[in-house]
DNA sequence: TCGACATATTGACATATATCTATGTGTCGT
DNA sequence: ACGACACATAGATATATGTCAATATGTCGA
């Protein structure tokens, strides 16, 4: 996963109501219609809402009858929690700071 | 930390530019002008990442002399992670389709 | 076949965002 | 005191985003 792929997730799950949907969804395969009754928004924001998921890689979905059923693309959410789990603050304040300015630029 | 405030982290995290600042910062405490020399952005543009990122709470900022140091907010970013840690897909498709919008809406 | 249902698409709109230039503010060295 | 430096703020602009109403598409049951 690259840099912007991950950066693509983290804009994706930037909205409260798109984040919503995906802790929704660790709990298994979804509809649209079942989803939809969690949130105040009405059906075309919602499906707005699963196609930019979508569009990052973050979901699956399936077609059948007249629902379509969503879930979470477990490749691509298993790469992002590494990617975000990577990020340790462990050396916060280790820095010199005769590294600024004079010596970097 | 509640799920608007992780959403608010993800948003920030959703330029591009902010993850890599971020990324750049687990390797400890940083000034502007060094952050500056990684991107093509002009010095504005830059501050205002900075703005975003210590809103959500990511940062923090500490002024010496015309420098100006920031480092990871460690309490925030540790509590970012265990949500997003906890963005599991292990019950997917584990949910009966019988359980679509006939019973639930 | 017909109507109800589930979802997707389109188009509009208000707001948010990333970026820049220009300028302001505070600090340091001389 | 003065100029250079590091950074912040203000204002402008183009683009992106979240939302909805209206409509289209495909499916099912009667």
């Amino acid at each position: 996963m690259t840099a912007n792929d991950a950066a693509s997730i983290c804009k994706a799950l930037g909205d409260p109501n798109r984040l919503q949907i995906v802790r929704l969804l660790t709990e298994g395969e979804q509809c649209t219609c079942h989803l939809l009754g969690h949130f105040q928004i009405a059906q075309p924001t919602l499906t707005h809402h699963m196609r930019v998921l979508a569009e990052c890689g973050l979901l699956h979905s399936r077609k059948e009858g007249r629902w379509t059923f969503y879930s979470l693309d477990c490749a691509t959410l298993t790469a992002f929690r590494e990617l975000i789990a990577e990020l340790d603050c462990s050396k916060n304040g280790g820095r010199d700071e005769r590294d600024c300015c004079d010596r970097d630029m």
